[in-house]
DNA sequence: TTGAAAGCGCTAACAC
DNA sequence: GTGTTAGCGCTTTCAA
């Protein structure tokens, strides 16, 4: 800045102002050193501008890796949710930085903030860590996290009706005459548990029994799906419609009931949960619950934004809707 | 870190000894100044630190979004690439700036070092920019990009051996009895155009001739996949076998085929490219090259660390493999 | 409208 | 082994 500020004649405080669009600058001067700043290619300093500001205009997106569910995280809604978030975070100036945090060091994130890495903090995954973020957000951190509302969360949430997804889905399927609906889906994290509840909800307000040993609480990783649908198959219980809490879960399961030569829809129906791109393009192409990826990012940034300038975020609870494929239409 | 100081009785630059454990530092004061800055909560400004130091450590990996292939960006392969480089990075202590840019404005990417924001810069995804890339890393920006390997290059690529890979493939196609493989990849992106010469080759290794109306050059997206395979199925020429150059693209392949009801794979074999993580779970699981992703990831930070560090990086080639699994495999 | 100068938090050369 | 101090690049208050 200084070297621009001497080809143009001026003091460096000339060069920032003209540089930043300040309202209190001569149109002409600041054509000029803009002119200059372009051919020596310089472009103000990050650091000394952080510093200066004590802000970094950038936000930093915590993917938290959980043993047990860690296959997750290749789970391209992760990916789509991602792009969401980046995008809505160009549109406002902002960088990402992302990071994959163990959770047993999930205090790191709160340091993204204290060290001045980022100006707050977006968290994909609520998984079981409520006690966790509540303590980072109690620390005065800007904190939004993907997931589910919960009592006594100290955090904002935004994430879709997970309730009402399940109860979409397992609704369909009952509607479509279903009798004994699977659920498949770790119902120890939030998300997947109103997942469940939905499940149990559709059935009840049709006045119908649910067999509990149809919820198969499963880490929704492939080999772990792969092993439950077998499981199931050979086991004593039989089924005719499967719930699946994840896409990626859902068309695991699909193979392998294929594999087993069980058909899908006309033996098993199945609905999944994301709408991913792929599943318009699978064989059968996959019924599901839709999650609006770009507005996820869009509220996801608009409520952390809110919390950097030093206002309350309220939760926010994105609708969303049964997209109706092959793997639930009966020939 | 001045409250640091004034607790411990220290003055600050003996905190910043101690909490950057330099050599020159009394054990026990460190260990009194490390409590009291946990104890405060204190972590060391980034912001400062870059600033004084004159680096970041922190890289930037920027995702060009291409309009035409765009789709392709959500591939689990993108995600597991990225996976990769965030294990990298997080071992050596550096942050990760995740941008997507438009490829109108790929000087962006130099710029995220020109500002100071980032010490380098891993590009996935070479498309077709070549140029860019030469000018980018010509400005002495520490450039590594995951791609193929071309003449006249400035910048440091790390790839897999796709020429290699495509031979493999093909081979194994042509080696189980097809005759008329067709190729599902855009040829004008270096990747795919290396693969697509690995089918040519593997077909004159064995003397075969090939039918260029089976080289189809389309944008590995779903919808176009989909509409390509099925223009094929209603095309004049067959084919017995099909060699895509993604397993999003194989996947997609596969659906299209078995809804025209054309059996995988005995009517028409397939093989993909990446061996993403659901590969081995469709059905039926589909046959593929690998690319080793973890590798992937610490083959780009480490190349990238040398030109950080001012030394030259040379190209590296990963080795590619074939992976056999059902989409080959006739009863 | 512009210039001068202070200070954001940090590290390292130098002095003790 | 520790203290003093300068300065990294920037913005902004105050003065002109």
């Amino acid at each position: 800045m200084a070297d621009v500020a001497r080809m143009a004649g001026v003091n460096v405080s000339t060069v920032s102002r003209a540089l930043s669009g300040s309202s209190l600058a001569n149109e002409e001067t600041r054509a000029r050193i803009v002119e200059i700043a372009a051919a020596l290619k310089y472009t103000v300093n990050a650091a000394g501008q952080s510093l200066r500001l004590g802000q970094s205009r950038t936000v930093g997106v915590v993917i938290p890796l959980d043993p047990v569910s860690q296959g997750h995280v290749s789970d391209p809604f992760f990916l789509a949710l991602l792009g969401g978030i980046a995008d809505a975070l160009t549109e406002r100036g902002y960088d990402m930085l992302v990071s994959r945090i163990h959770v047993d060091e999930l205090e790191k994130a709160g340091q993204l903030v204290s060290k001045g890495r980022a100006d707050g903090v977006i968290l994909i995954g609520q998984w079981r860590h409520h006690e966790h973020l509540n303590q980072i957000a109690v620390g005065g951190t800007p904190l939004v996290v993907w997931g589910a509302q919960l009592p006594h969360q100290r955090y904002t949430t935004v994430g879709t009706d997970n309730a009402l997804g399940g109860e979409l889905a397992t609704g369909h399927l009952l509607d479509l005459g279903a009798r004994r609906v699977a659920f498949l889906g770790d119902t120890e994290l939030p998300e997947f548990r109103q997942r469940h509840a939905g499940y149990l909800n559709a059935h009840a307000k049709r006045a119908l029994l649910v067999d509990p040993s149809l919820t198969r609480p499963v880490a929704l990783i492939p080999e772990m799906v792969q092993r439950e649908v077998e499981a199931m198959l050979s086991g004593a219980s039989t089924f005719d419609a499967l719930f699946a809490a994840s896409d990626v879960a859902a068309m695991t399961a699909i193979s392998t009931l294929l594999k087993a030569g069980v058909r899908v829809p006309d033996d098993v129906m199945v609905v999944g949960y994301d709408d991913i791109g792929p599943a318009a393009y699978t064989h059968p192409s996959l019924s599901t619950i839709r999650q609006p990826m770009p507005e996820a990012g869009q509220s996801l940034v608009a409520a952390l934004m809110l919390q950097i300038e030093g206002a309350q975020a309220a939760p926010v609870v994105l609708p969303t809707t049964l997209v109706i494929r092959d793997s639930t239409r009966r020939g």
